[in-house]
DNA sequence: TTGTAGGCGTTATCAC
DNA sequence: GTGATAACGCCTACAA
């Protein structure tokens, strides 16, 4: 059915039911609650691809990350994009999904185009640089997720990535292990830098020298291969701060093969707190890391942007919380 | 730019340049090649908009399943969702993703309507029938992805999972588990009724007697309280067949900490093959469940009944394969 | 407070 | 082979 269509049944003229519909002033409220009444009786619904037309005013948001196959990524992505879709629902916006194998985002032959598209969110690292600096140049508003660019300045919203490694690196230190090392992955990640950094910290607190062993990616295999690269014996009674939890089981995983007690002859913390941490044999010291809450404040402060795009680049930091279990 | 503007650089019709765009006949090669020349050069496209209101043909694939806010889910609705956008990259379609927490498909106040969809994938189980039929009579081609409807011929993709089934419980009569219970979630779900159907069988064939334990999810949570609820003594020496990954890993977390042994005391089997199903404790005898090639074909089949929208509903069924690891 | 008319960018139909 | 023209359904001046 369209506008003509109803105005007809209704005897007013479309441009009315127009105005109710998009909430414009200068309706009677007697015509307001027909117009209303009959939309809900008929269920009609303005037609996207006319409306967009007329207005050009983009509805689209599009969410935006690499994907990489893994299954650590699977958690993240699913619980933010949960938020995202929760967030605009009902709005007038709408999400879609163009994360990508590749690392460009391409919409040739895609029924959508830039210009369709009223923000984006970033989602996570492995997205290069010049990506995203391509994607800003299109005007439209960009907010990043558990990531930072210092090449710009771009709005972002990020957990206190270095505080908290801070935090899980004291923890090793004062449970007593002798010699503390880190194990990250690409330092070309902005939350693998500042987890570095936190660690450094507390060992130069401490005191101590500083070890980092540096993976190809941070996966429950690139874990396990940790432990091989690493070659511990019991004697060092070494203390192992993972950067995020799947490379940790991995980790825990080998170690407990190469008949390794944890958390007697090894320490491991992990980062995020994934679900499958508490399961894990034993239950993984890690950091909990406030997801779902990231993603809202990020769908959240991408709509103000959309608002008001003259609004001044922002950081959001949401802390994180130390969570000891039976690793450590 | 719009189609007139590059129109009027080139000196031809923007008609010409829109037949030549939709792959039209009736052009001459030299004009075609001009036109996709600069096209490329000014990497214009198509308004999406505009496009949809002058053919009314929907681009867009509903991608439906509801939200549960379980961790279990997170992974299976990544990788399809994967091989869907996958499938759709580059194809004039584009994925969107519907999926809420409620238990209707609900368009209204959101930028798209039923009418801009080519066509619609159902995941999983927790919907109402209703629900489905009622998306049915929109008249827009739908597929079931790990689901099938008795109600109504609907095309469907699903696991044969009858079949395994019957293979894991055997395989714990095999082992010598004296006791063997299978624990379910909803019968309300097609495919645990089939699980059901498939331990049943393999029981009666061994002269066994059947014991089920349906619990009102299939999480960790609800593994760990099936653990519970089923209080097991050693000396019974029994086999569980459990209907997922995730609510096998919470027994096996909840029968280590109450003290039994597994294999020894307690034989358990997962169902999907989850990541995480290798790295339990002990690992997890499971059966994998293709879910990407599944995903794949989910929409291979639904582009087939997109272009001819006369032919017949199939049933896809794809088989499993069982993965022996130390828990049974 | 409501109606009328023109235009948004594309495709389809018809004419050349 | 190619170009003109009329839709498609909605929004927004402007008119009443």
């Amino acid at each position: 059915m369209t506008l003509k269509e109803l105005s007809e049944q209704l005897n007013v003229s479309p441009s009315t039911i127009s105005r109710v519909l998009n909430d414009k002033p200068g309706i009677s409220s007697k015509t307001r609650e027909k117009v209303l009444e009959a939309v809900k009786q008929t269920g009609f619904s303005l037609n996207y691809a006319a409306r967009n037309l007329a207005t050009s005013e983009p509805r689209f948001i599009g969410i935006i990350g690499r994907k990489r196959g893994g299954q650590q990524d699977s958690i993240f992505f699913h619980h933010s994009m949960a938020q995202f879709e929760e967030y605009f629902e009902h709005s007038e916006y709408q999400c879609v999904n163009l994360s990508v194998y590749k690392e460009e985002v391409d919409f040739t032959g895609t029924p959508l185009s830039v210009s369709d598209f009223a923000g984006f969110i970033v989602r996570g690292q492995s997205f290069p640089v010049r990506t995203i600096l391509t994607l800003k140049q299109t005007g439209v508003p960009i907010i990043l997720l558990e990531n930072k660019l210092s090449e710009t300045n771009l709005d972002h919203v990020v957990c206190e990535d270095r505080q908290i490694a801070f935090d899980l690196t004291k923890h090793l230190i004062d449970r007593g292990y002798k010699k503390i090392v880190h194990i990250t992955g690409p330092e070309s990640w902005y939350n693998n830098r500042e987890r570095i950094a936190g660690y450094i910290d507390a060992l130069t607190q401490a005191g101590l020298k500083s070890e980092i062993l540096s993976m190809e990616d941070t996966t429950v295999d690139t874990g396990s291969e940790a432990f091989e690269r690493l070659q511990p014996n019991k004697l060092e009674h070494l203390g192992i701060m993972m950067v995020n939890d799947a490379m940790a089981i991995g980790f825990l995983d080998t170690a407990r093969k190469r008949g390794f007690l944890v958390p007697s002859d090894i320490g491991v913390t992990g980062f995020d707190d994934i679900p499958w941490a508490r399961l894990a044999y034993p239950p993984l010291t890690t950091a909990r890391v406030f997801i779902e809450q990231m993603g809202k404040l990020a769908a959240g402060r991408l709509m103000q942007m959309i608002e008001d795009p003259d609004s001044r680049p922002i950081a959001i930091r949401v802390p994180g919380e130390i969570i000891i279990r039976e690793s450590t």
